[in-house]
DNA sequence: TATTGTTATACTCTATAACTATA
DNA sequence: TATAGTTATAGAGTATAACAATA
């Protein structure tokens, strides 16, 4: 064998994140459609939860999304009765979401939905090589500057 | 502490591969977009270089996206001169999809672009995190359908 | 004048459905 | 009549830009 055969695209992290995400919102999706919420509403409530932001546009930032989204976002959950609005009182241009206890069960739903979808995904995996999984993701995501893990206990 | 505090959504493996899928996928956007290209048709060329399939409707099924979308991805690529179509002698309704050298050098050039967004992603890995990550993600995929590696050794 | 949130608009992506040609 | 591919159309999702209220 001659020069470095490159190794393949299909295999690189990029592409498999890509694929892979792709799979496993489209299963999320279809999980918690029954609750009539989507997987970025469902981020947006899971952001509120973990902290990231108080303001509709601090939130925006935390998202990667347009301001323009999460208004949309707001309003979608605020009509299920997932979050409340709360005009700020020092400064009356910003509007703090806050998670009712309807929100915080909805969340808890999801995060039980999404323990059905892991296990079918990771089924093949070890126990060893789903933590070394979960772990590697960890470390991926929080460099990313994706919505971590909540600070620690809450509740 | 009393009850099990549930594992947080964040944290779970459905939400963890889907935002970070959705990085992934806009990072690997940017690095191909100065060939002209974007995701999914790079996933078509690999597809095809994968063997993935012959004809477009196998294609579309192989990607899991709709004949239609195979159409203009196929259109725009014939267009870069990536790929040729061939009738089927046999059924002439058919079409087979033929990499051409310079599909095949757009493929080689987009997986060296994959690996320096992979070297963006993983920077905070060990290489042993690296490889348990890599290996784990392969076999999510193959349990979940997706083009897996090229059979073996190609040229 | 700058900033937060909102609304209006437009664009991208993708699917569904209708159509053509081969079988 | 059924199937491969194509075209036409429509819908979802999201961003950009204009606007209103407050600072």
């Amino acid at each position: 064998m001659s020069a470095v055969n490159p190794p393949p695209l299909t295999s690189s992290l990029a592409f498999r994140l890509g694929t892979l995400g792709t799979v496993a919102t489209a299963r999320f999706a279809a999980a918690i459609e029954s609750r009539g919420l989507k997987p970025k509403q469902v981020g947006l409530l899971a952001a509120l939860d973990a902290g990231a932001a108080a303001s509709q546009l601090e939130l925006s930032q935390a998202m990667g999304v347009a301001p323009s989204l999460v208004v949309s976002l707001a309003d979608q959950l605020e009509a299920l009765g997932a979050l409340r609005r709360v005009r700020d009182s020092a400064d009356r241009r910003r509007q703090a979401l806050v998670l009712t206890d309807t929100g915080r069960e909805l969340l808890a739903d999801c995060a039980a939905l999404a323990q059905e979808v892991d296990a079918g995904l990771a089924a093949a995996l070890t126990p060893a090589e789903r933590e070394a999984l979960r772990s590697a993701l960890g470390i991926l995501a929080r460099e990313a500057g994706l919505p971590a893990d909540p600070p620690a206990a809450h509740s």
